[in-house]
DNA sequence: GCCGTTTTCGGCCCGACTGTTTTCAGTCG
């Protein structure tokens, strides 16, 4: 990688983007035109979701060429990249206070409000705006009545006490929960999940349910006085939004049958897919919204009936369907139409599993205990792998212990063997990648093993360089089978370490290592938004659920989710293989 | 600010709910 050197840092995709982000919020705070605001926003995720260098393709110049890039936005990210500077942003930054961003992050206000309440009352702050609407002055300001102000400071005190995003296994079990209340309704029909959940992402900001029914009004009245309720935030004849006490928002609609393609559809989204999907159907002279398809004028054509799925939807643009998980504007529009969409891996598809700790280590169970759980699922494989000796703080296994532990695998499979059961545990480890790259095993008894993963536990603050040096010599090393948790971010905890993953998947790529996908709902890593690159350079995926009790190997179904949503097929996944064919992928 | 098989101007996705300005603006998704 290249080093300059007496300059300033060159900035980061992130950097750009957010810049483009910021300028349309404070844009937003002016009052300006609504679609030049949406251009900058716009323009925010083209910057965070291209698909190559965008820092460079800004320094040359280069962006013009990409729809939604103009020539002013061209302009000024190459200011922004060649200079480090934008003096538009820092133009516009210096009319307001920096702290006045956090006001956006209340429920409730928006850039209109907060434009008052800072030309005004000279709130620029959470804490000023709690100020002025518990002395009473903010009724001054018109616009803001007795229930404003209630809201105002519940939505703050709400933002004190909860995140405003969940784990993955939060929201999938709430869903499931109430999805079963809805469907206990005398009224309902169809009882469907849509928004984020249902898209696969790794965490989840609200939960979207749609239910089909001829009396909305009763089943909105009893969804808003269900036992899982918290607080009510709205309550109308078709929609109804509640929090649940640990404040997940959960939000119905109450839908006729015919209209539930388009509401499916709509709700799933993500945003960046429905805009893509309306526009390519006004293109056909038609209107998509949550209820219908219509034509925008009378003289449009007509041939819109018998649309009952979402697959006719898409069936009537000419394309596939497109699966929820791929629904983000990210190619699969294309890919749709070129019948070109992967078939996405299946939780049944997967035939064992590598990456998993017994009592050994920081495990709760014991060797037999997980594999009869496994053997439940329906695996005929399970990899233990415990921790290693660096890893002192989870009881990390010395050679002689990991030695004993070979052996009692040794053990218990001659005795599978022996009453015909067609089960085998694998003798792994999670061996340590060591501050400078090299394991915390010699390679002498990692070649005793059947297989290896390699992980990342300490040293979470190394410099991007030597981090990304540090994995890719532990991928080089030919006992690594693969990489585990590559990126080591905990979801809503902590920030992944510096790495550059197009270097560490080119380097697994060459060694033809695998690269695992975590299953566990803190992690969900690799990140699915590399993982179709990974793929199309031929690197297999492990999904692994690092179990630490038998229930934990219950997580796998989370890491098939988000595979699915990195446009993972069975034959790109290792464990999907039975257990033949993974004794010979390990022999070699 | 961006875009173009209605093209270089005039559009840009759209509906529900809330509270308040009582006919609609602001916010949200």
């Amino acid at each position: 990688m290249e080093t300059i050197h007496n300059m300033p840092d060159s900035p980061d995709r992130d950097t750009l983007a957010d810049t483009l982000e910021e300028i349309a919020t404070l844009l937003d705070l002016k009052g300006e035109n609504p679609f030049k605001i949406r251009a900058y926003r716009n323009g925010a995720e083209i910057v965070r979701s291209f698909d190559g260098d965008i820092v460079t393709e800004a320094k040359e110049n280069r962006l013009g060429e990409i729809k939604g890039i103009g020539k002013a936005l061209q302009e000024k990210l190459h200011e922004l990249a060649t200079t480090g500077e934008m003096t538009f942003h820092k133009e516009l930054r210096a009319e307001f206070p920096p702290t006045i961003f956090e006001l956006f992050e209340i429920q409730g206000i928006g850039p209109k409000k907060i434009q008052a309440l800072y030309q005004k009352l000279n709130v620029d702050s959470i804490a000023s705006l709690k100020e002025v609407c518990v002395n009473g002055k903010v009724s001054e300001l018109s616009g803001f009545g007795k229930k404003t102000v209630e809201n105002i400071l519940e939505n703050i005190a709400f933002r004190e006490s909860n995140a405003d995003r969940f784990h993955r296994h939060i929201a999938t079990h709430a869903a499931e929960m109430i999805a079963d209340f809805l469907k206990s309704l005398a009224e309902t029909s169809n009882v469907e999940v849509a928004g984020s959940l249902r898209r696969g992402k790794e965490t989840v900001g609200d939960l979207d349910f749609l239910v089909t029914t001829k009396s909305p009004e009763a089943v909105c009245d009893q969804f808003a006085a269900a036992p899982f309720v918290s607080r009510v935030i709205a309550h109308g004849k078709t929609k109804v939004s509640i929090n649940l006490d640990n404040g997940l928002q959960c939000d119905l609609r109450a839908i006729s049958a015919t209209e539930l393609p388009f509401a499916l559809s709509y709700f799933t989204g993500s945003k960046e897919h429905n805009v893509e999907l309306r526009s390519r159907m006004r293109k056909k002279g038609l209107s998509l919204n949550e209820y219908a398809l219509t034509p925008i004028d009378s003289d449009s054509p007509a041939e819109i009936s018998d649309i009952t799925t979402e697959a006719d939807l898409y069936r009537f643009l000419g394309m596939d369907y497109i699966p929820p998980e791929l629904r983000e504007n990210r190619g699969e529009f294309e890919a749709a139409e070129e019948g070109a969409l992967p078939r996405l891996i299946e939780l049944t598809d997967l035939r064992g599993t590598f990456h998993n700790h017994t009592r050994a280590s920081d495990g709760a169970h014991t060797l037999e205990e997980m594999a009869d759980a496994a053997m439940d699922l329906g695996l005929q494989y399970l990899g233990i792998a415990d921790h290693s000796k660096a890893s002192f703080q989870a009881n990390g296994l010395d050679g002689s212990r990991l030695r004993q532990q070979i052996d009692q695998i040794a053990e218990l499979n001659a005795h599978y063997e022996s009453i015909g059961i067609d089960f085998r545990l694998l003798a792994g480890s999670e061996v340590d990648i060591l501050r400078d790259g090299s394991l915390d095993f010699p390679d002498e008894l990692l070649s005793e093993l059947d297989y290896c993963v390699a992980s990342v536990h300490n040293a979470f603050t190394l410099s991007e360089k030597d981090q990304t040096e540090r994995v890719i010599a532990a991928i080089r090393n030919p006992h690594v089978t693969m990489l585990g948790h590559s990126t080591g971010r905990l979801l809503l905890k902590r920030e992944p370490y510096a790495l550059d993953h197009d270097a560490v998947i080119n380097a697994a790529a060459e060694t033809g290592t695998v690269i695992e996908l975590n299953a566990n709902p803190w992690r969900l890593d690799m990140d699915w938004r590399h993982w179709k690159k990974a793929r199309d350079k031929g690197v297999l995926c492990a999904i692994n659920p690092d179990a630490h009790n038998v229930k934990g190997l219950k997580m796998l179904r989370f890491g098939v989710e988000v595979a699915r949503k990195g446009w993972l097929r069975k034959q790109d996944v290792l464990n999907t293989r039975n257990l033949s064919e993974i004794q010979k992928f390990l022999a070699k």
